[in-house]
DNA sequence: AAAGTGTTCAACCGCGTTGGT
DNA sequence: TACCAACGCGGTTGAACACTT
């Protein structure tokens, strides 16, 4: 073999660029229910075209559940700091002290934000302690007093839509989207824009996530198909049940028959030769009020 | 209103480390 | 012990957005 690396995946015909909810749904479908022991081999198992490097990043520092979003409070900047100066650059080892916070976060904050208040070297000798006082003393730039306000609207996230699809509104439930917003101005006039009100699960700091997900994301029917499914798949399906939930489809959800059904339906669909979370999808779409969905989606 | 400039942050890239054989 | 594959980390990039002129 030649010196070198080899790559870390056949690059050829795999996505690159941003992520599309698509992708989020099934990289987040997929590791609930089957874990991330192989980032490898992963894409290919959930359908996705994409390198395992790409989904291990995309789980890490956006989908995984426990990560907390918004600015960085006054507390977790001095935090930063503090750790910046024992530490230097090991953004992971600052990452593990800050609980919801990514080593990429953290990173992106020093370098736009924490890394302009610290004094000049030849300060910092002179006022040791001063670091977290330079936080307090800085005057704002204008753009940070603009991240402020952008504080004020971070719960909500904005899904654009194609304007045919306008079944979508009906599966998407009364109390977490804020429906339509013909898209902004500045936009092509010929989309829309669903905003979803944030899952306040995204707003719980410090979140050991298991246990307190479930209680946060608990109501009546929910428990109920969570349960039926709980007691054939654990955690994962039990995730995939909420998620279906959320999405409003009915595969695992409403009866213990209709659990049963659909789980054994996907079973079989698997077991002959399918891939999981493509069969999921398709069963899902097709079975549903989201079949208009899946027309833009496969 | 438009063009230019600055800022942010998600994603990519390459390399060091680790674990299995 | 050597080799290899995969993981994880830190640096960098570039598109999108915000702000200024």
């Amino acid at each position: 073999m030649g010196r070198g690396r080899a790559p870390c995946c056949e690059k050829v015909g795999l996505n690159k660029g941003s992520w599309t909810p698509e992708e989020d749904l099934r990289l987040m479908a997929y590791i609930r229910k089957y874990g991330h022991a192989n980032w490898r081999a992963l894409p290919k198992q959930a359908g996705l075209l994409r390198c395992g490097k790409s989904c291990r990043l995309r789980w890490i520092n956006y989908l995984r559940p426990d990560i907390k979003r918004g600015n960085f409070s006054k507390e977790e900047e001095d935090a930063v700091i503090r750790l910046h100066g024992a530490l230097g650059n090991k953004w992971s080892k600052i990452a593990s002290c800050l609980p919801g916070r990514t080593d990429n976060e953290i990173k992106n904050v020093w370098n736009t934000h924490l890394k302009k208040r610290l004094p000049k070297p030849e300060d910092q000798q002179s006022s040791p302690s001063s670091s977290s006082s330079a936080v307090t003393d800085r005057g704002e730039s204008k753009a940070e007093a603009g991240a402020d306000e952008a504080t004020a609207v971070d719960d909500r996230i904005e899904i654009p839509v194609e304007p045919d699809s306008s079944d979508l509104w009906e599966m998407l439930d009364d109390d977490q989207v804020v429906k339509p917003l013909p898209c902004s101005s500045s936009s092509s006039s010929s989309s829309t824009t669903i905003v979803v009100l944030k899952d306040p699960m995204e707003e719980m700091p410090d979140i050991s996530i298991e246990p307190e997900l479930w209680s946060i994301i608990d109501d009546d029917e929910l428990d109920v198909a969570a349960r039926n499914v709980e007691s054939s798949g654990g955690d994962g399906e039990r995730w995939l049940a909420c998620l279906e939930k959320e999405l409003e489809l009915e595969l695992w959800g409403g009866s213990g028959d209709a659990v049963a059904n659909g789980h054994q339906g996907m079973a079989a669909e698997v077991e002959e030769g399918g891939d999981p979370v493509t069969c999921y999808f398709q069963r899902s779409l097709s079975s549903s009020s989201l079949a208009p969905l899946g027309d833009l989606l496969y």
